[in-house]
DNA sequence: TCTGGGGTCCTAGGACCC
DNA sequence: TCTGGGGTCCTAGGACCC
């Protein structure tokens, strides 16, 4: 049976965010800036317009031509996924049902749906006139049609693209580079095009044991997807997170281990939290270091280990201790590093992870957590934590 | 001078089992 | 001339996504 998907993408998303709170940014070249005010992750339409492109580093904007007009601003994902939830919201009280896929994009059931196309019209009015954001949708008989629906609808004005028809559809995947389908990235763009596959269509068209033998069933799942054959469902149920990470760049490079473990206890404290408000347990933590990467002159160094916690455990005490241990092991003295991260693995929700022989919970530092994370939570992240992390931290 | 952060899945190969 | 067959589990690395 024929199925139809939608895929709902909202247009330029932080910078629209940026723009729909700050009346004054709308028509202005607007940038979102990462972490750190590192590099440009998000360009309204007007940015793109003025050849921003995505990734660059701040101080490179003054190189593009009519930089002076290009409004700036640091990343606010608090405010993102405010916003997020109520574009999801508003969909999801439109349709059938949705998958939310990212902060940005939600993938729609239109099976049953009468006059899909019009209906996806309104419904980019809708969420538009209630959020303020504007939205593209594209429809395909499977995900990743309808995820190619929705880059062609981004470049016209009606915003919405129907790929059900199979004319429309060979057309559209002729005039795709292969590079901009939906699971191929850059490694297979290159080494597709060495092999004169240049548009999604020349890719939907090759032997399919050569694609399996070549890309494995990811690669064989994208071109019968491509051709018609829906291998991808939508998921209705949000899957048990795996891993959760915090790490950053330095906005300096440090060389000193009594720095570096200053770093780590915070983004420990920061990750246990993450943990806890998950409803999660963690037996095993993973510590990385990285020196930088694009200075290539500097001795260049990177580690990681992971090491078992010795039971299902989300407390940052005892969190930190090994993940202070881990530093210790991939610590190496006069070395320039720029970045670093935790990351917590072996997840379970609390109560259904397996339990240690030798470890009992306690429930008087379950307690110290809970009380910990109210207080943060009432009075602001910094008010109490574990660890040695300076009151007056200026990174 | 200055270059993000947070995820997922698949595969190949090694260790180990009977 | 000649070295079994069939499994599982774990990990590192490589690819991808937003």
């Amino acid at each position: 049976m024929t199925q139809l998907f939608g895929l709902a993408d909202c247009n330029n998303f932080y910078a629209s965010c940026e723009q729909v709170f700050q009346p004054q940014l709308r028509g202005k070249p607007t940038v979102v800036l990462s972490n750190n005010d590192g590099c440009v992750i998000a360009r309204s339409a007007e940015a793109k317009a003025l050849g921003v492109p995505f990734g660059i580093p701040h101080f490179k904007i003054r190189n593009i031509p009519g930089f002076q007009k290009i409004q700036v601003r640091s990343a606010n994902f608090t405010l993102y996924g405010d916003m997020s939830s109520r574009v999801m919201a508003t969909i999801s009280s439109h349709v059938p049902s949705i998958e939310i896929y990212s902060i940005d994009e939600c993938f729609i059931d239109y099976n049953g749906v009468a006059h899909a196309l019009d209906n996806a019209k309104r419904l980019c009015e809708t969420v538009y006139k209630w959020t303020g954001i504007s939205i593209c949708i594209g429809l395909g008989p499977t995900k990743t049609l309808a995820k190619l629906a929705n880059q062609k609808a981004k470049k016209i004005t009606s915003k919405v693209v129907d790929l059900s028809n199979i004319d429309t559809c060979q057309a559209a995947l002729a005039e795709t580079e292969i590079g901009d389908v939906w699971g191929i990235g850059r490694r297979w763009a290159a080494r597709l095009q060495m092999q004169g596959i240049h548009t999604a269509q020349d890719f939907a068209r090759m032997d399919r044991r050569l694609v399996r033998n070549m890309m494995g069933v990811v690669g064989l799942r994208t071109a019968d997807e491509l051709n018609g054959t829906s291998c991808l469902n939508l998921e209705q149920l949000t899957p048990n997170k795996q891993s959760l990470c915090i790490s950053r760049s330095f906005e300096k490079t440090i060389r000193a281990h009594a720095e570096l473990e200053k770093r780590i206890h915070y983004f420990t404290n920061r990750v246990a939290e993450k943990l806890r408000r998950s409803g999660l347990v963690t037996s095993a933590i993973s510590i990385f270091v990285q020196g930088n990467l694009f200075r290539k002159e500097l001795p260049q160094y990177s580690n990681n280990v992971t090491i078992s916690l010795g039971g299902p455990t989300s407390d940052t005490g005892e969190i930190v201790k090994v993940a202070l241990y881990g530093l210790v092991k991939i610590y190496q003295p006069n070395i320039p590093y720029k970045k670093a991260g935790v990351i917590l693995l072996d997840l379970h929700r609390v109560g259904t992870a397996p339990p240690h022989l030798f470890t009992q919970p306690n429930p008087r530092r379950e307690t110290l957590m809970r009380t910990i994370d109210q207080l943060n939570h009432k009075f602001g992240s910094k008010t109490i934590s574990y660890g040695q992390i300076p009151q007056s931290r200026t990174w």
